[in-house]
DNA sequence: ACGCTCACG
DNA sequence: GACGTACGTGAGCGTA
């Protein structure tokens, strides 16, 4: 029978539900083998609530809507649409193709169409239903849908379990349906990051639209607008407010190829549901279900059911043992398409690529290793080479290998593809790889990030370290194929077969460290974390880094120069004056020679029977002779030379002429990054001499580089989570934080402030943000131990909070063995109940962690964000500092970028934490980074 | 491979 | 009462 007349169709976005079961429910899994299930068990209870309900309703047709996923026509129009969507929990996106199933098994119509949403699709039934004479009801908590209300079309909210109809429209847009859009495309939506009109929100919208009639009409006539602001965002963005409204208005003519008649309301088939929750192990519904039809449910078998993730280690036990000679070595397109194929069915894969170097930037693929299952993984040679080159010094592949570009060809769209997870050990090295050939590796998990959110301070989180712990089990040495020292040669002239076991055992590692991993994280509470201050870390990362910085060949050869010859003038002073010639360079020889031949006073020999040589024991000595004072300034000039002014010009890449550090996420145990190679996060600062280094980092002509950091963030942290009202006001007011404790500690007024009372006050300050000894304070400010303790007792005296929290934290430490930021970081702190002078280091350590480790998270988020909020600006955000940010911008854009970045990094902490103290950024901009600094 | 020294936050 | 200490990093060098 056609529908029509006295039909009801209930339209269901399924999306909704999925995303509502998901969140309500903790992580459940299939006993039987670990699979996330907790949003197929959601969904199946909201679902068979709903059959009841549309009958009740005297419903007559019924569909569940989804998204498909991918890109949509909105994306085309307009490339950030939904572009601040935080990623797929890693456990929900294998569940999708489950409910599409859940609905068949019930009986119900289910639909999803590429390149359109769900809305779309509700919207064209709607239409035709309405065309009918029939009359829809929408089940959604999507305000875009309310466009569609009216004329025999209402919707219910299952989240409010409440009616919305016209009346409810009105209350929340101010306008009725048909004007939904217009007034959606004036205030915009920052969920679906649609643009809309600066500065109109919700209200002016109405407003207008009320006052104007409609949207057209008010863009034409935007000009007679009384109020300046709102007639310039009107007029300037009239472009922007119509793409707004292409992507806000639903398309109702969506090409659905199928009619409103293959929707009618179905009993359920007992058999296909019952079957269906059998493979899902849901013991409970499906007795419920099996009442209400009046079937017998099938026992589930011991063993199966479902349970809170990680509530059981069934990984270990079930999974064959690790074979390198069951690997696959992939020789032809076939072979290949199977293992892609095995990938887009499960929704995952573990890739791994072997290159010459470990320089992303200057590396070349050697092959490809990939794993879709433990034990079930392959390596595919690209370009292995002979190991000897041939007559004429011609290097050779090796035969019955693929052609590398068919091989990327025809692995781009699985590694491209939304709904395939690529899972990876350290999988921005890979991903950068993979960039330089024009492959954007997304969505990606990693297994090194996963450890570090659960394991920080316990061990290190490299692939063979976490395999041994985790797996038992001791990969294949990578020294065993390519040797190690002066011999060692690149991985492409390793020997295929041995390539083969290697390589592709670190794929099913890596997959078996994933699986075993991601209900832990869960467990260990730590999943926050890793989604967000991890896992969206990584394609930032790789963004700067392959951006580098310009770095000029000619200042630094200059300086090269200049501190060559200075050199060997305080080489030949030093010798003069100690009489002899010797390795000014060998902290040995120059302890005997200003100990034992000259015999200064303060000689101390360290563990190894060395005398120690350091710069403080070098400047007492100064005092006493000339000698000291010279080898400190040979010491500083040979720093700089060999460290930096040398070594950076090695770094600068031949093909992009700039330097390209390596961030490791990973590196350090409280959250802070790492850099290396080179490391461009302790280039001189605080010497003139050395802060001359900084003016080689240059900015390409027409551009500036931008320097933005964080004014005192360790201090505003330490007033926050010690709870310390004072500083907290003096932050509040902007007064100088060290003057103001001085001014405390010794009755001195601001007004009577000396410079050097105000830098005890400072020492003290930074030392009770690395856990304070009388010892330490002392040997900071060359007092007596005594002096330094009295200042202590005095600050804790005027600062009981700082003592309390210190207390507490180290407490905490003991009792649970980790520590947290304010964002929930765990770093552990095993040591914390050794006795020795190892306790005294675990506890400065643990009051340290969570105030070093909480910047170190706000600095992240800002990151995290930054790409979105200079989208459009001709800008790079190039290096990170711990509390410092450096960009690369347009000279014209330069305030804009400022301000822009400035925000974010002062608003980082929220909405997640409300720190009480605000956060301030210091921003400067110039030529080159000295400048800028 | 390890420790010393020193550059940074 | 003695011990040994500021927190977190990475690179280059000399020495074993």
């Amino acid at each position: 029978m056609a529908f029509g007349k006295g039909h009801h169709l209930h339209l269901i976005d399924g999306s909704a539900f999925i995303f509502r079961a998901y969140h309500a429910l903790p992580p459940l899994t299939r006993k039987s083998d670990g699979l996330p299930v907790g949003a197929v068990a959601g969904f199946c209870n909201l679902l068979w609530g709903e059959l009841t309900a549309a009958r009740a309703q005297a419903a007559t047709h019924i569909a569940v809507i989804f998204d498909a996923g991918s890109k949509t026509f909105r994306n085309e129009i307009y490339d950030q649409y939904k572009a601040n969507r935080p990623p797929l929990p890693e456990d929900l996106r294998p569940q999708f193709p489950l409910t599409r199933d859940a609905t068949r098994a019930f009986n119900v119509a289910c639909l999803e169409i590429d390149g359109f949403e769900a809305d779309d699709i509700i919207a064209t039934f709607a239409r035709q239903a309405k065309e009918a004479g029939g009359t829809v009801t929408i089940f959604s908590s999507d305000k875009d849908l309310m466009q569609l209300i009216g004329d025999g079309v209402d919707m219910h909210d299952p989240m409010k379990n409440k009616r919305l109809g016209r009346e409810e429209v009105l209350e929340k847009f101010g306008v009725g349906p048909e004007r939904v859009v217009d007034v959606q495309s004036l205030a915009g939506d920052s969920v679906d990051n649609v643009p809309g009109a600066p500065g109109i929100g919700l209200k002016t919208a109405a407003l207008l639209i009320n006052e104007y009639g409609d949207l057209d009409t008010l863009l034409a006539r935007a000009g007679e607008i009384k109020q300046p602001k709102r007639r310039e965002a009107l007029v300037d963005n009239a472009d922007l407010i119509r793409i707004s409204r292409d992507l806000v208005r639903l398309r109702d003519d969506v090409p659905v190829g199928v009619t409103l008649e293959s929707f009618e309301l179905q009993p359920p088939q007992g058999e296909a549901v019952m079957a269906f929750l059998k493979q899902m192990e849901f013991a409970t519904l499906m007795k419920r279900v099996g009442e209400k039809l009046g079937v017998a449910a099938p026992a589930l078998e011991a063993g199966k059911g479902y349970e809170v993730a990680g509530a059981h280690e069934v990984a270990e036990v079930t999974q064959a043992p690790i074979d390198p000679g069951s690997y696959v070595c992939v020789r032809d397109m076939a072979t290949l398409q199977g293992f892609i194929d095995q990938a887009r069915q499960r929704g995952w894969l573990a890739v791994d690529t072997e290159t010459t170097s470990l320089d992303e930037m200057r590396a070349e693929i050697v092959g490809i290793s990939l794993a879709v299952e433990p034990g079930v993984a392959a390596y595919v040679p690209l370009l292995h080479r002979t190991g000897t080159d041939d007559l004429l010094g011609q290097v050779t592949l090796v035969p019955g290998q693929m052609d590398r570009d068919a091989v990327l060809a025809a692995l781009k769209p699985v590694l491209e593809d939304p709904s395939v997870l690529k899972i990876g050990q350290n999988m921005k090295y890979d991903a950068k790889i993979f960039a330089r050939l024009g492959v954007q590796v997304a969505p990606i998990d990693d297994t090194m990030l996963m450890s570090y959110a659960m394991h920080a301070g316990l061990h290190n989180h490299g692939m063979d370290e976490l395999s041994q712990t985790y797996l038992g089990h001791t990969p294949i040495p990578i020294k065993e194929l390519i040797g190690s020292g002066k011999s060692a040669v690149t991985f492409d002239r390793v020997d295929i077969d041995k390539a083969t076991r290697y390589a592709a055992e670190d794929a099913d590692v890596t997959l078996r460290l994933w699986q075993m991993f991601k209900p832990k994280l869960h467990q260990a509470k730590v999943t926050t974390v890793y989604e967000t201050l991890e896992r969206p870390l990584v394609p930032v990362l790789a963004e700067m880094e392959m951006a580098g910085i310009e770095v000029d060949r000619q200042v630094l050869s200059r300086m090269s120069g200049a501190f060559a010859q200075k050199m060997a003038q305080l080489e030949e002073e030093i010798q003069t004056l100690a009489g002899e010639k010797f390795n000014v360079g060998s902290p040995k020889q120059l302890g005997e020679i200003l100990f034992d031949k000259m015999s200064l006073p303060g000689g101390e020999k360290g563990k190894n029977g060395a005398y120690s040589t350091g710069a403080d024991i070098l400047e007492d000595l100064a005092t006493e002779h000339e000698l000291p004072g010279r080898v400190l300034d040979w010491r500083q000039l040979s720093k700089l030379k060999s460290t930096y002014t040398d070594a950076l010009q090695d770094h600068i890449n031949p093909e992009t002429g700039r330097v390209h550090t390596s961030y490791s996420i990973s590196g350090a145990v409280t959250g802070r990054l790492a850099s290396t190679d080179p490391n461009l996060q302790n280039i001189p600062v605080r010497s003139e001499e050395g802060r001359r280094i900084r003016e080689a980092f240059v900015a390409p002509k027409g551009k500036v580089l931008v320097s933005l950091d964080y004014s005192q963030i360790e201090l505003r942290i330490l007033a926050h989570v010690a709870d310390i009202p004072a500083l907290q006001q003096s932050f509040r007011d902007g007064i100088d934080i060290h003057a103001m404790t001085a001014s405390e500690m010794f009755n001195v007024p601001l007004s009577e402030m000396t410079s050097d009372i105000r830098r005890k006050a400072k020492a003290i300050n930074f030392g009770v943000i690395y856990g304070i000894s009388g010892f330490g304070l002392a040997r900071n400010l060359r007092i007596p131990r005594g002096e330094a303790q009295g200042f202590i007792d005095r600050y804790f005296e005027r600062f009981p909070g700082i003592k309390e929290y210190m207390a507490a934290t180290v407490k905490f430490a003991q009792e649970r063995g980790y520590v947290q930021t304010l964002f929930g970081r765990k770093i552990h702190t095993p040591e914390i109940n050794a006795r020795g002078p190892g306790a005294g280091f675990a506890k400065r350590a643990a009051i340290n962690a969570p105030i070093q480790g909480t910047a170190a998270d706000i600095i992240r988020r800002a990151m995290i964000r930054m790409p979105q909020a200079i989208a459009g600006l001709p800008a790079k955000m190039l290096l990170q500092v711990h509390d410092e940010l450096l960009f690369e911008v347009e000279e014209a854009a330069a305030d804009t970028l400022i301000s822009r970045a400035k925000e974010v990094m002062e608003g980082a902490a929220h909405p997640a934490v409300a720190i009480k103290v605000p956060l301030v950024v210091e921003a400067g901009k110039g030529a080159n980074w000295a400048e800028a600094h």
